[in-house]
DNA sequence: AATGAATGAGTGTTCATTCAT
DNA sequence: GATGAATGAACACTCATTCAT
């Protein structure tokens, strides 16, 4: 078992991590300096060496995180006892409302061989495609189950996920729909590539 | 009329201006340095500071350039004597091929704000806005015209687009599918959101 | 009260900037690097820009230090219980000395409206007319107590200020006559400017 | 004897020297660049690489002229029929009327060894001891017709070239006094310093 | 664990200088 | 003679990283 110590070194960790995400996310790893991530927490960036390599690190491990929770959310979701249909619904809006929460656009989703390289971008590549995989289950028992019509599942999934990652660049806070009209409105139009036919 | 030298000066600066989108467009703006954008061309960084005055002024006018070419290019096609659905179909076409010709993911093109303001942000804006203003109308021609079903265009449009640029993430040129193919394929399912009825 | 860092980081400070101004009262503000700064004291430029936001910061910096100190100076002297004439002799001392010793020219002193702007303009353009109004007290009290003949007051300080500032350009350590001497014989000849009618 | 085009080179060197003396004299020799001064005559800078080696060399020939004109300039003076006393006040004059009328204050002046080396740097040290020299004689000649009293004529010399050079720190052209008065006035007093006695 | 301080490699930018036309 | 263009050396400044305390 984790020792107190060990608990709160875990816990101090998480909160950099989600500092560090919350920044990279809003402006750009380059852009974004150890100071930044650290002045966010009250710390010096000299602590901040305390818990991570180097700042690469600092990335890594973020979008690790990030990568494992959006996992760790699907999953749960799928588990759920409701239809293809009521999931793949329930998987949009939770990843809109993230990243309209978080403001966050990472570009590291973008290429993520230009900030990882070996067995860091392997790990990446590998939760990513877990999540990609997850997600085209999901529609795959939907078309099986008939409440989608047979797509491509690669293209679709990938329209779905680009749809909805540039949402950043439009919501508004201000706007006129809220975040959940809004996830709701995107997910039912999206959900047209899936269900009907030609 | 230009002069002979105005009009060499006006190539150089636009062979510049297009190694600028290219390196920055592959690294990302911070990631890119002036070394590397006059190295693609065989200068000296300073040659570079000749035709432009600093990093900002250069990422600026290749992004606007950038811009610019794209609602040359909408507006083109809207001027062709095809139907909405055509238009459309093409405007997505020649906007993929772009996108994976030139391996190009503006971040610019995410977060505006980050990287200018002022007048400069206003004119990108604009062209931004005019851009979307002319896909929008080709959409509500469609929809006048009984191509399209009656969408919400301003979500449609992002749908579109969102799923477009994001399609630089996972394209593979070695892929099972050609250029051509998969353009053909995404917009086949882009039309699905705006023709389907629920 | 300051604490034993604060203090340390304060002594720091002043180290610099009395580096500083030896460099740049030598070589010239825009002939002086920050290299030269650092050198000087063994440091490297890094270290400088820990302590200062930037070159003109450190220049600012100086010059409101030197110019305090001449406050400081002045001000003490004028409390002595001694006649203005007396108090006068010594505020051309020590201003000639410090200027021998330091073998600093300010070129700031000459134009400072090339150098600072805004408010750092207005405070040091407070500080040099508080010096100036204190030569000027010292005078007119001379006048009021039939030490000095009436004159000018403006024009017979800027004639001391400017005498006295030029000295640096001739004098040679080498010379025949000592620091104190010439002291002596360039206050005595300035007094004249004052003491005699016409 | 010259040549039309030897003439016309001579000339555009001249008109080159002054404005760079102009510029120089305002902005000091490390703030002026090569555009500065060729912009002012309206020319390209790699024009002035025509008529000057480089710009140490422009800053040579300018200052050397700059004295040589001064010298020029006292020489006429003392070669009138006046009294030395009318003598010096013509000097003086013309000389602060330079200074404030060109708003130049060349920092050349204070270091010439940190500006030139070698056979430049004794060509100019040369020149200014000439200035200097004819400064004194007048002096001396003063004293010894009996207009001024006996001083250490190197002092004397110094005082009134100190004073001098001051004026363009504290001469505002919006002052209560021409620059006419100003001369006067001052010449009045520095004259105290040579005509009184103890 | 935390931090103030120091460092040095890297990058944007300026500008004197050169040169082909 | 003049100039547009190109160059490279120099310099200000930033920031990830290290380390003594």
């Amino acid at each position: 078992m984790m020792s107190l110590r060990a608990k709160k070194t875990a816990k101090k960790k998480e909160e950099i991590l989600k500092s560090a995400i919350s920044v990279i996310g809003e402006k750009g790893y380059h852009a974004t300096t150890m100071e930044d991530i650290a002045a966010k927490l009250l710390m010096t960036k000299g602590s901040v060496y305390y818990y991570f390599k180097d700042k690469q690190d600092l990335l890594y491990q973020s979008y690790k995180m990030l990568l494992e929770r959006s996992l760790k959310n699907i999953t749960e979701i799928r588990e759920e006892d409701i239809d293809p249909e009521a999931k793949l619904l329930k998987i949009m809006s939770s990843h809109i409302d993230y990243i309209v929460t978080e403001r966050s656009g990472f570009e590291v989703g973008m290429k993520p061989e230009h900030f990882f390289e070996g067995s860091q971008l392997e790990i990446i590549m590998d939760l990513r495609s877990r999540y990609a995989k997850s997600l085209d289950e999901v529609i795959i028992e939907g078309i099986n189950e008939g409440y989608f019509h047979n797509v491509d599942v690669k293209i679709a999934r990938n329209i779905i996920l680009g749809a909805m990652n540039w949402v950043i660049q439009w919501y508004k806070t201000e706007g006129e729909k809220s975040k959940e009209e809004l996830s709701e409105a995107i997910a039912h139009y999206l959900m047209k590539v899936l269900k009907n036919n030609d």
